[in-house]
DNA sequence: AACTCGGGGGC
DNA sequence: GCCCCAGAGTT
């Protein structure tokens, strides 16, 4: 087998050739890049959870912005946070930055606390996140293990378990931390996490000017596309969500959705869900049964529909238009909020997709 | 150990 | 469409 047509690296030449790569081509830059304010470092690091770094930077820049220290944001006010998370994603992260940043306000007396196992208890801050936090602000020699490194080891070291699987992510685990550069773990963590996004890709990697392309178990015998290996499959779920934009005057119902669900404290228009093959008429049957419009409701037109495609869900979103004369006492619970001011609330993408869509068709 | 939690981008 | 992204919390 090829296998013979590699050198087996060794665990000391492993970081010592990625630092040299880190030290000389590695041209990524990023605001939070070196940063040692563990304030700062946190909140990169949880905006960044299952986010590429792309789709964070704005996110990253506005938090700061608003809330320049901890205690800044611990003292905000939740809807606010909330507004400013929107369109992220993944919603309990921001529930858990609001608890941490109180936490670390009251309990820490605002400082960040400065030792692993401290930060690892906060909410929201897995071992990923805590390694993280520990190696870039405190030079805490904890290997960080994130979907890049996963990729890197598995591909370099010619790695076949799955890193979905437990003992999978005992044994990466235990790797990257016999790899970790000890004297500099910031540095390395930063470096191996950089290699993985810019050279050693999921798709296309670039392994023609790679450092490790004499050494790499994978790139020798062709397991590039095979590497790393995961068990797990993604299943899907079809969901059918009849919204009611009910007006009465200028205002219209809505509530933060409080359910154990997605889009968990944001907002939305009284909804009914129905199962597959059901149409707008069973929907709007519904509506009149729990008195939310009432026989003399005039709808509006046609439904709106708007489809959106989550990584579990696969959401349609029926937009159904009606006005009252009369506020439904079954919608008491509900919050009859001006039409103008519901850019104040946040939503689902789906839901601000219709708005803003909504907003142009009534210019 | 399996499930669930968003949204976006590359192919 | 499918996969992946600086993962974590719950069941």
């Amino acid at each position: 087998m090829s296998n013979l047509t590699h050198k087996r690296l060794e665990v000391s030449n492993f970081s010592k050739l990625l630092l040299k790569w880190h030290e000389k081509d590695n041209n990524r830059q990023m605001p939070w890049k070196g940063e040692k304010d563990a304030y700062k470092v946190w909140l990169s690091e949880i905006i960044l959870q299952q986010t590429r770094v792309e789709q964070g930077l704005a996110y990253y820049d506005n938090f700061l912005h608003n809330f320049p220290t901890i205690k800044d944001l611990a003292a905000a006010n939740e809807k606010k946070v909330f507004k400013l998370w929107e369109g992220l994603g993944y919603y309990s992260r921001c529930r858990n930055l609001i608890a941490t940043a109180r936490m670390i306000a009251g309990h820490y007396g605002g400082v960040f606390p400065g030792n692993y196992n401290d930060i690892l208890s906060l909410k929201g801050v897995g071992p990923y996140t805590a390694s993280a936090i520990a190696s870039f602000a405190f030079d805490l020699p904890h290997a960080v293990v994130d979907g890049n490194v996963y990729r890197v080891l598995a591909r370099v070291f010619g790695i076949e378990e799955a890193i979905d699987s437990t003992t999978g992510k005992k044994n990466f685990h235990q790797l990257a931390n016999e790899l970790l550069d000890q004297k500099q773990p910031g540095r390395y963590n930063q470096a191996i996490m950089d290699f993985g996004a810019t050279i050693c890709k999921p798709v296309a990697p670039l392994c023609n000017h790679c450092i490790f392309k004499k050494h790499c178990v994978a790139y020798s015998c062709n397991k590039i596309q095979q590497l790393p290996v995961k068990e797990k499959k993604i299943k899907q779920r079809s969901r059918f969500f009849y919204f009611f934009i009910i007006q009465h005057g200028s205002k219209t119902a809505i509530r933060e959705r409080l359910d154990k669900d997605i889009w968990q404290h944001l907002h939305e228009f009284p909804l009914i869900e129905l199962p597959q093959g059901n149409t707008t008429d069973s929907a709007v049957t519904e509506a009149l049964q729990m008195k939310w419009i009432n026989g003399e409701s005039f709808i509006k037109a046609e439904p709106v529909i708007y489809r959106q495609k989550l990584t579990h869900q696969s959401i349609t979103a029926i937009f159904i238009n009606s006005r009252v004369h009369e506020l439904p006492g079954s919608l008491r619970n509900y919050e009859w909020v001006d039409e103008d001011r519901l850019s104040a609330y946040s939503f689902p993408k789906i839901i601000n997709d219709y708005l803003s869509n909504r907003a142009l068709v009534n210019e």
